[in-house]
Formats: structure tokens, sequence, C-alpha cells
DNA sequence: ATGCCTCAGTAACTGAGA
């Protein structure tokens, strides 16, 4: 069972990128966030033709997060939750579209949760945007626990908007300030590991040095310049499933592509 | 360097991203 997470950053204009890497790689489950499209003009319908059931949780203009399941090789899928439960950072906004957890069945009957997250990115730091990527966090490892407590097998993905350790990104230094790797964001971080839940990307690379997003300025994707922000979470039954894990890098380089590359894990059946 | 590029919304700009 190969599952995905994709930063897309904006439905309408990726939508040829995103199917074809769907064709492409066809994993069981996708996690899209940065969806950037009202619940109404969420393009389903290019999706079921693809094989693929979506999940959608948009909002105008910005945030949105979408899961997309392979019908075609037998998954279903069912939502569980949606939101956190978490105000945005101005007055009066409501909650944000960053959060949807989803049941995924396959053919054999095993069930998966699978929880697609888009954690807010936290600049500039310090200010009230950095202080709701705190409160943000906190809120997703109290459900994280719950979640933890069913003990049901289980899959966090997403664009978590934190760059874990030093050798997840190409120069410290020229990222010291970002919210991206605050002491703050890493120890929030570091607390849901130290929860049990395995870092699948850091495990197969121990070492670091994996990114999967170059910034459009600067040429950063020339230069190689990335880092690595969005993550595989897995809970102890699937990381013991843990096969194989990547960043397809080479869609980064395609015309028209998404500032973040797809991240993938395959779990044994 | 409050820059660099890209996207969405709305109509030449602004906000947001990271």
């Amino acid at each position: 069972m190969k599952i995905a997470t994709y930063n897309i950053n904006g439905i309408k204009a990726r939508l040829p990128r995103l199917k074809e890497w769907l064709e492409e790689t066809r994993p069981a489950v996708a996690c899209l966030q940065e969806v950037k499209s009202q619940d109404k003009d969420f393009p389903a319908s290019e999706f079921e033709e693809l094989g693929y059931q979506p999940v959608w949780h948009g909002q105008k203009a910005f945030n949105g997060v979408a899961v997309l399941v392979d019908t075609k090789a037998g998954y279903s899928v069912e939502e569980v939750q949606r939101g956190l439960g978490i105000d945005g950072p101005k007055e009066d906004e409501g909650e944000q579209a960053r959060y949807l957890e989803c049941d995924v069945t396959g053919e054999n009957g095993a069930t998966t949760r699978i929880v697609c997250i888009y954690l807010p990115n936290g600049n500039p730091h310090p200010g009230p945007k950095f202080d709701y990527k705190l409160a943000w966090m906190e809120k997703l490892r109290a459900r994280m626990a719950a979640i933890w407590a069913e003990e049901v097998p289980a899959a966090v993905l997403g664009d978590f908007n934190v760059i874990p350790e030093d050798d997840d990104v190409f120069s410290v230094k020229a990222m010291a300030s970002d919210a991206l790797m605050q002491p703050e964001s890493r120890e929030a971080y570091a607390r849901l590991l130290g929860d049990g839940w395995t870092d699948a990307l850091r495990t197969h690379n121990p070492r670091g040095g994996v990114w999967t997003y170059w910034d459009y300025q600067a040429g950063a994707w020339q230069k190689d310049h990335g880092f690595r922000i969005d993550h595989i979470l897995l809970s102890p039954e699937l990381a013991d499933r843990l096969a194989s894990v990547g960043v397809d890098r080479e869609h980064r380089g395609r015309e028209k592509a998404s500032d973040h590359a797809p991240t993938w894990a395959v779990l044994r059946d």
C-alpha cells in the first residue's frame, strides 16, 4: 500500500501535473495540501475519471486539504473528521481548512486511518501567526494521542512546515530566523516522535539530506537549495510494515510544478 | 534585502506562501 503526500499549491494551476503524477505513480492514497479552492469548485470528476475517489475540505483562496483514494485498486474511503477545532490567527476568522481525517479500507478488509494535515507556516516569527502555529501543533498532538488510544493503524501525512533537524535543510544559516526551524517548532515536532510516532523518511534516511521543498525564488531548485518539511508519521503497526520511502524529485523540475515534491511510503500488506 | 517567484482574488494591485 503506497501512501503519499503532495502540497500542490493550487489545484486549478496544478491539475495537469497532479493527474499525470497520479497516473505515473498510482498511490493507493494521496493526501493533498494547499488546494486553494472553495468546496463547490473542487474538480472531483477529474479524479473519479482516473479511478480515485476524493474527499475534500476547502476554503476560498488559501489552505485546503484533500484525500484521494484509488478505487480502481479496490480501496474505499470514509471521512472521520475535518478540522481540529481551532480558529485562525485573525479576529473572527474562524477555522482554516487544514485537517482532514479518513478511514481507508482495502479489498482485504484492513482499515488504515489516514490523517492529512497542512500545518500553519508560522511566519513571521515571532508574532500571532507563530503563536497560532504552536497552538495548532498542540491541538494536533492531542488528536494524535486520541487516535493512538484507538489502537488503529494510522498515518499522519502532510506539509508539517517544520524542518526537524539541521541536516534536513540546505543551509542552517539561511533559514535560521524562519518559523520552520525555530526551537519551539522543532520541539513540538519532536514531542510527536516522543509520543511514539515514526518519521518514515528519517527512518530510511538517518543522515538527512533529503529535501521535499525548493523555493520558486532565487534559483533554489537549480542550486538544490531545499529542505524537508513534508512528513509521514506512522503508528507502530504501520512502522513495522514500512518497506520503502521516496520523494518524486523529478516532478519538482517539470513545467508549472508545485514548489513541493510528492513524498511517499510503501507499507507491506 | 520588507528582495528574488507563483497563485488566487479581483481587476493593477495585495496577501500568502516558506
